[in-house]
DNA sequence: TGACATTATATCGACTTGTGATAGAGTTGC
DNA sequence: GCAACTCTATCACAAGTCGATATAATGTCA
């Protein structure tokens, strides 16, 4: 079966691609995202329970990021969920990452000239 | 008078942002914008009357863009009205566009290893 | 002249996305 | 023992986005 163009999710939502990002770090729980989204911004993004879950739900739906039966370790607190990102999501996430780099270029370019 | 901190208005929408870097090439009427972000997308980002309209005035509102008194030539369709951003608007742009390349860079970094 | 596509601005209503507040419960540190 | 933090989760509302539609001027071509 054909594979559907990953371009064609794009543009991704802002909350889905900050969730897509921190989880291509590797596998995450819920709340590590949360953290890891606000620190890698320097606090610029904060993203709070409702966001994050809603947001969560949506990517596992579309199949770019999926739940794992992986137990949290004796060391670790027992309520954490893990979460990972797909093939699918991955390829997303490239891509999408691709078109801000472009939009970005054309910022750049525009904007260099000097402050009229 | 202190002036509030660009990086306060971050993240930007989506819309928001696709509107003010087609204004960053200059003064452009609605519906060049709906034109440029399409083909500087390659097509995939569609704007439509709704959300271009919508964003204008939002933009206008906060102070990112601005209306302004040029009149069309008389070669140009009598029935456009343009906007140009302001200088809030491209420092709220730039910071946004330093925020995204951010955010790329993670991405790159972290996807870069190999398909697991 | 008439027919039709394109340009151009604009809004309505529905849907999607995002968020502050709140909840409940386990965990950590003092 | 108690406060702060961790962790998941939802509700109800707000903000953002979008397809459809409206209206009208302009351009093209025969």
């Amino acid at each position: 079966m054909a594979t559907r163009d990953p371009v064609s999710y794009l543009p991704l939502p802002q909350a889905q691609f900050h969730v897509l990002v921190a989880l291509t770090a590797g596998e995450q729980h819920g709340y590590a995202i949360m953290q890891a989204v606000e620190t890698s911004s320097n606090g610029v993004v904060k993203m709070g329970p409702a966001t994050l879950y809603g947001t969560l739900k949506r990517l596992v739906d579309t199949g770019f990021a999926e739940e794992h039966e992986r137990r949290p370790r004796p060391d670790e607190d027992a309520r954490r969920r893990y979460y990972r990102i797909t093939g699918l999501g991955k390829k997303v996430c490239q891509a999408e990452a691709d078109r801000l780099t472009q939009l970005v270029r054309i910022t750049r370019a525009n904007l260099r000239p000097g402050p009229a």
